[in-house]
Order: structure tokens, then C-alpha cells, then sequence
DNA sequence: ATGAAAGCGCTAACAC
DNA sequence: GTGTTAGCGCTTTCAT
């Protein structure tokens, strides 16, 4: 019940032994006599001792402690990574410094502060563009550092294989017998976005459909404040999305792939409200697999998130104790789940 | 691009006044010669200077972060309180350190760690039970302690009207004309079910409807592995308890409060798995306003989370800078939100 | 107004 | 094996 807290001096003098001793046993070291080791930690535990996080730090030159820069969770997503995260962080017994950018134009703020302030032994970037002034800062201060959902040649990377999880969620719409299938995409700045597109066109391509113009949409296009916010990952564009696509009526799609679940919620709150049915009028297909989407019915690619959370703390503790250690860019492949949405097999009918 | 970081050395140096000026500068200090003040500003922002901020933390016993221990999070409620928290945290310059309890056997662990590591200037804990012992501490050592979701009397907290909020819930179903409302709660061992089983009683009771026994279901109750996990505020619990309720064919209720949204989502999937409709069959009323809520069109009682963690933070800085201000409560009222699954006005029959 | 010096609580190199 | 001491990078008296 002391007020000042107890430090190392406390303990030596305590127990009648120097602090460099006192030290010893804090950190493990092997030259100590039993007796001696046996006799300070009763006293630590009689104190009710513990080492000063910032003191060590300072002396140790190393913090004990992760950041986690992520942008401000629209999501599920984030929340399924941030799980993962936490739960290796906690594993190796670190701690997590969580920054999250709620203005896109800040991230290089929050960057510079992981990076300069040194309350962190590492940094795990995630789904955020690293600019390359901070990468190179990153380099020459040899502060560990790890992408998520995001890649760069200098740093160490963990991505879903978005074009592949996309060619497939479009190749499985074709099976289906579907030819006209559109996409509606988070914003084109986006690089999973940009993936996504990507194996969307290569999925039409390979079975010879030709791409149309009107079907493919972005947030990025649309019009409604909610709809640009952040990546364009979000209900409100998948329901504007929607409603443009049902609204061409010559060249309505019998199919679409969302680029993201949470788009396809409002997309399917759009197909209700204009009297359409899903699959009939519209089969569908969306990306992550959030937990609403079992219980939409909604057919769709799973990323593993809480896996990539873990993996990306793991390498991410691996650097700290190589710095050196080569650069490796881990890919995580996605799973088509099969629901409702994507209806039955098609007979086609052009 | 130089290998060692820069120090207030540097700057003193480069800049040729001692390091007590750069420091002065630094601190915003007031007798300063502004020219002087110039010429330092000027080499830090050269040498792109920025303090170590455990070398701070050190020196002036203040570390500019605090934690965050929250159950490890289960869903909506846990990242909406967290964005709450984060957008305050940041916008006074603060750090986050989040430490999520992954066992709740282990709650006390990452207590003492934030107690003692000295790492945090003050503490927010989540939906946990502080255990009289660190309750001790906390005042013991000055740490500022602000508990949201969960209340003790030496310590300042912020809680959601549980009781008041399950009483208009149910009292609104009450007026929707229903006499048998049975009620699905998450763990009794929780103080948000116990409060959301007062309310529950008490509109029962002002209604002069006799409680039943056989209505009254908590996720304790439940077999299967999921239900049992945490606080029981799961879809599983809600399924597994919805479809015991199914069962009563005679006492079936005609409606049904859900101690929470997430448990109200399982028990809409039985509900249809059984062959029946809401609200027709049985209506119902969900607590917490989950994204999701909207969608579904759940009846809901909505707690406003984001401002729940913006309060929380807000209250705890009060208390970094005045340690010694008198306790507070703070009670944060609920909203019903009426959608359809509440049913229309039911003509008596019994 | 500003330089010098004494800590903050700890680690680690150096003595014996 | 263990005590002593010099930092770690900063803040903050205390002089001047």
C-alpha cells in the first residue's frame, strides 16, 4: 500500500544484495548462486516488485510491444485480424499499441509516430499504402515492419490472393450457366479492388464472355456521401451499386459478383425493395465471408483472417530477433463457400 | 538515413545551445528567446527530430497512453465501444494499448500488467469484473480506473441502463398485446443479464403478468459448447434456446425479448427452421442494435456504444489530471428502436 | 534566457 | 557469483 511504487533499489536493499544482482535474477541469468536467486524473489514477491516497462525499455532498447496501424475498422474484417493479432501478440507475451487512421490522409502521421517515437519494436501495417518516403525510413532505421492486406518489394507482406478468390467466385457464376455477369467493386484505389477486378476479367475472358462496360461498377462512381467513405467497402455503395444495375433494364446482369460482403447487404436490400427475388432475378456472389453471410444465404469467398492476424504477428516477431532475414511475401489462398445466392445451374437463354 | 537515432544531443549540438534548451523548446516552455526557439525548431525539423517517448515517459513519470482491457471481442458491441475509445484516445494525442482477455481466469494477469508495468497512465475496463484486490491497488497507486459496462463503488464507471432498457423492451411488447413473453439471456453471471432479467421482471410485474418459469431461459441453462463460451451473448445460445422454447408446444409464448441482437439472430434461424414466421408466430425484441439489427428488421433496444467509449476516455483523462475528483457514475440511457418484428397491435385471445 | 547536472528505474560491462 | 558504475534519452532544478 506504499505510495511510491517499489523499484529495483527497494528490492536490493531489501534483501541485502546489490541491484545489479537483483537484475540478474529479473532476467534470468544463469551465474547466481541459489541461495542468493531464492532469497530476491521472495523479497520481489513480498514487495509485490515488478520491473518498470519503460526504465527497461529504455535501458534495453527494445519495448516489449508491437504497433498495429489499421484504418478505422469498418468491419468485420478488421475486427477478425485484430483477433488474430492479439492473440499471437499475447502468445509471445508482448503487448499491442493499437493506432487506427480514421482519416486516410493521416496515415503518414500515425506511421511517423510508430516510427519515431520508438514505443514499438515493430510495425504491422495493415491494408494501408505505405509511402515511400517512410518505407526507406523504415529500412534505415531497421524497424521491423509487416504489410498486411498490402504489399510493397521492400517489406515483408501478407495478401490474400484476391484475384484469385475473385476468378473463382466469377468462374463458379459461369458455371452456374451465367453470361451476364457484372461486378460491383470498393474503390479502384484500392488494391484488393484492383485484384478483384482482375480475376473478374480473367475468369470472363477465359470463358470467352465478352466484358461490358455498364456492368462493372466502383464506389468510386457513385454518388452519396456514405458511398465514398474510406475504401468503398461498405453497404451504402452496394446498395446505390444495386440499384443503378437494376435500373438497366435492356442489359440487366443475371448475376453479379460484390467485392465485399457488407456490399452485398445492401445490394440484396436493393434487389427486395425493387420486388426482385435472389437467386431468380439476380444470382450473387461476395468476398470475406462475415458472419451475416451464412445466415444471408449468401454464396461467397472466404479469407481467413484471424489465420493472417496470427501469421503476420509471427513473422512479424521473427524480424524483430532477425532484422536481417530476407524479405517474404506470404500469399494466403481464399475458399469459395457455396450458398443459396449463387441459385441453381442455368439453362441458358440469349 | 543515418543508422543511429537522433537525440537531444544532436539537436543541442547542431544547434549550439544546451540540451536544457532543446528540451525547453520541446515542452513549449515560455522564457525562450524566440530567436533562439528558431534556430532549434529549425534543426529538428533538419534532423527530423522526434523524443523517444520512453525516455519521456522516464523522466516525467507520464507515458501519454492508456489501456484498454476488454473481454476478447465477440462482436459488434466490443468494436463499437473500441472505435468509440480510439477516436477519443487520438484526438488527445494519446496512445491506445489494448490488452484483450482471451480467459477470462486470466482478467486478473493483464490487470496486474497494466497496474504495475507502468506502462499506461490510466485504465479502461471492459465489461470485466475487477476483482477486490486490484480494486485495492488501483487506489493504492493512484491509477486512474474508469470501468465501462460494469460498475463498483470505488471507481468511476460508465454503464448502459440494462434494467430500464429490458423493461421498455418488454413493456413495449406488453402494449403490442402480448401475455406471454418469455425471456432468452445471455450468462446469469453477467451484470448486463441480470439487469436485462430486472427489467424484464419488473415490466411483467407492473403489468400484473405472472412470471413463468418455463419462459425464463439464460444461457447457463444451455448444452453445447458455443453457448457456454463467455458471456453467453451468442448466436448458438440464441438457437439452441429458441428451439427449447419451440418445444413447449402448449406454453409457447407469443413473444420474446433477447437479451441481446446476436442471440436474436440464432433464434430467428430456428424460428424458420421449425417452419414458422416472425412476428406472426412469435415476435420479438433484440437488445443492442447490431448492424444487423437494421437488416433483419429487428425490433431493438439500441445502446449508443461509439459515445459510451468516447465518455469513457474523456473521463479517464479527467482523471489523469485530477486524481483525486470525487467518483462518478454515469448512467447511459437506452433507445427502443421499433421495427417489424415487434408485430402489430395483437387483439386478445386466452 | 540558458547551460550544467542530477535524477527517472533499469541493464550490462567491468571489476574483484 | 556479486557489487559498482556508466549509460539509455529525456525533464527539471539550480545556478548564472
Amino acid at each position: 500500500m506504499s505510495k511510491a511504487a517499489v523499484t529495483i533499489y527497494d528490492v536490493a536493499k531489501k534483501a541485502g544484495v546489490g541491484i545489479g544482482t537483483v537484475s540478474r535474477v529479473l532476467n534470468q541469468s544463469q551465474r547466481l548462486a541459489p541461495e542468493t536467486r531464492a532469497r530476491v524473489l521472495q523479497v520481489i514477491s513480498d514487495l509485490n516488485y515488478q520491473p518498470h516497462a519503460f526504465a527497461q525499455g529504455l535501458a534495453r532498447k527494445k519495448t516489449f510491444a508491437i504497433a498495429a496501424i489499421v484504418p478505422f475498422f469498418t468491419g468485420y474484417f478488421y475486427v477478425e485480424l485484430l483477433k488474430g493479432i492479439q492473440h499471437a501478440v499475447s502468445k509471445h507475451k508482448y503487448d499491442l499499441v493499437l493506432y487506427s487512421v480514421d482519416d486516410l490522409k493521416k496515415t503518414g502521421t500515425y506511421i511517423r509516430r510508430a516510427l519515431q517515437e520508438r514505443r514499438v519494436d515493430g510495425v504491422l501495417l495493415i491494408s494501408l499504402k505505405i509511402p515511400e518516403k517512410y518505407s526507406e525510413q523504415f529500412q534505415g532505421r531497421k524497424l521491423p515492419l509487416v504489410l498486411v492486406d498490402a504489399s510493397h518489394p521492400s517489406h515483408d507482406s501478407i495478401t490474400v490472393n484476391n484475384k484469385d478468390g475473385a476468378y473463382r467466385a466469377v468462374h463458379h457464376l459461369l458455371e452456374r450457366g451465367h453470361r451476364s455477369i457484372a461486378i460491383v467493386n470498393g474503390h479502384l484505389e484500392s488494391i484488393p479492388a484492383q485484384e478483384r477486378f482482375a480475376g473478374y476479367q480473367k475468369a470472363l475472358q477465359e470463358a470467352g464472355v465478352e466484358p461490358v462496360k455498364d456492368l462493372m461498377l466502383s464506389s468510386d462512381e457513385l454518388e452519396g456521401e456514405a458511398a465514398i467513405l474510406n475504401d468503398g467497402f461498405n453497404k451504402e455503395a452496394g446498395y446505390l451499386a444495386m440499384q443503378l444495375l437494376l435500373k438497366r433494364k435492356c442489359t440487366r446482369p443475371t448475376a453479379v459478383f460484390m467485392a465485399s460482403d457488407i456490399q452485398a447487404m445492401g445490394a440484396i436490400k436493393a434487389i427486395r425493395e425493387a420486388g426482385l427475388s435472389m437467386p431468380d432475378d439476380i444470382a450473387m456472389v461476395g468476398f470475406d465471408d462475415i458472419e451475416l453471410a451464412e445466415y444471408l444465404g449468401l454464396s461467397t469467398v472466404r479469407q481467413p483472417m484471424f489465420k493472417m492476424g496470427e501469421q503476420a504477428v509471427e513473422r512479424l516477431l521473427c524480424l524483430l530477433n532477425d532484422p536481417d532475414a530476407e524479405r517474404r511475401h506470404f500469399r494466403i489462398e481464399t475458399e469459395l463457400v457455396i450458398r443459396e445466392s449463387s441459385g441453381q445451374i442455368r439453362t441458358l437463354e440469349s
